[in-house]
DNA sequence: GTCTATAGGGCGATAGAC
DNA sequence: GTCTATCGCCCTATAGAC
């Protein structure tokens, strides 16, 4: 998920270009090679041709170097549940704004295996991504509320969405022959709908 | 959700009795009084009259010590979903577990609340306390394949039922003339049976 | 219990771009 | 001059090793 932009205009002066994008580079790689916990944040830098201080000037911490790509995720999300028909029901939505997310990723499958190695290696950075869904809910729930669907329910059907969204990605992910993730993420939806409709 | 469970034995040799809980009490006291990040794993120990490493004999890291009730949660709720009738679909079944974990937890208001101030604090503890959910819907999901549901639907009841208790949960805790928890339990799923129905 | 590595923050210095 | 990206050094707390 690392979507770096290079820029095109070559080097911009002093500094290699792109550092956000090399501390990434750097970090899949080593995390890859070394695994996660064997890593330090200063061999991450030190791959990218930075100093320690600098990582930290562009991650927070250790763990969000993985989780650049959310922002771009709930923008498109967010994006595609504003555009859906004045008519649509809240799940339905959703529902295109979530099949949208999964556009996005589905060119990526390579790059989202390898990135679900290093998230199941180790907790620190499932609670990272559990966190990051977290962020996901509350973006859909409150483009839900700007499209005039009361709040609890937006949020209970952003909840629900996203954890169907979660669902399809993880299978999306283990299937070597998977169908397209905006497929699989209609499967889902579909299946929830069962599971959960009334009596 | 300390549930500090204090042996009536009195003291029973050369240590003050239930070191455990009173590093759990120590922590709440200190997390509220001075935050969670200006307590320090030795603050929280030397309030309990413990060594720093004796915490983490304990308790594997400073978030920790905040989530014991979880285990007792995840208990009432996998027992109650196998106790649940025999023909009971899946997310009745779910339904069932969830309201009994939730009357355990109502009489506890007050702590409920003190404890939801502080997770609301700081990133790292609401990290932690969604990896606990996640945990809880993979024990419910268990506990649904063990009454015979097939793994998808299993996975995909258990998220979506987790997911409306703890939006009851947080209504319950936020409101402070709130019906009872299992009540709420019941309204939200009511609420998600709604939001999710085929159309 | 002691000892140590790593995460992560504070602050100031530097060196470009504009 | 200002703004911004980088680095270096010092510090503490966490957490694990011994």
């Amino acid at each position: 998920m690392s979507v770096t932009v290079v820029s095109s205009l070559g080097r911009m002066g002093r500094w290699e270009p792109d550092a956000r994008g090399r501390l990434q580079q750097a970090a899949m790689q080593l995390f890859l090679e070394h695994g996660y916990e064997r890593t330090t944040t200063a061999d991450i830098a030190a791959r990218a041709g930075l100093s320690e201080r600098t990582y930290f000037r562009h991650f927070p911490d250790k763990r969000e170097v993985l989780f650049d790509a959310t922002h771009l995720l709930e923008r498109l999300v967010v994006e595609a549940v504003a555009a859906a028909p004045a008519g649509a029901a809240p799940l339905d939505a959703l529902s295109a704004g979530l099949r949208a997310g999964g556009e996005m990723l589905d060119g990526r499958r390579d790059h989202a295996l390898a990135r679900a190695t290093v998230l199941a290696s180790h907790g620190e950075l499932r609670e990272r991504e559990l966190a990051k869904m977290s962020g996901l809910v509350a973006a859909s729930a409150a483009a839900l509320v700007a499209r005039g669907v009361a709040e609890a329910p937006a949020l209970l059907t952003a909840e629900a969405g996203v954890a169907a969204f979660r669902v399809a990605f993880d299978r999306w992910v283990a299937e070597a022959a998977s169908p397209p993730l905006p497929d699989v993420v209609d499967t889902v939806l579909a299946e929830l709908r069962i599971v959960v409709a009334p009596a």
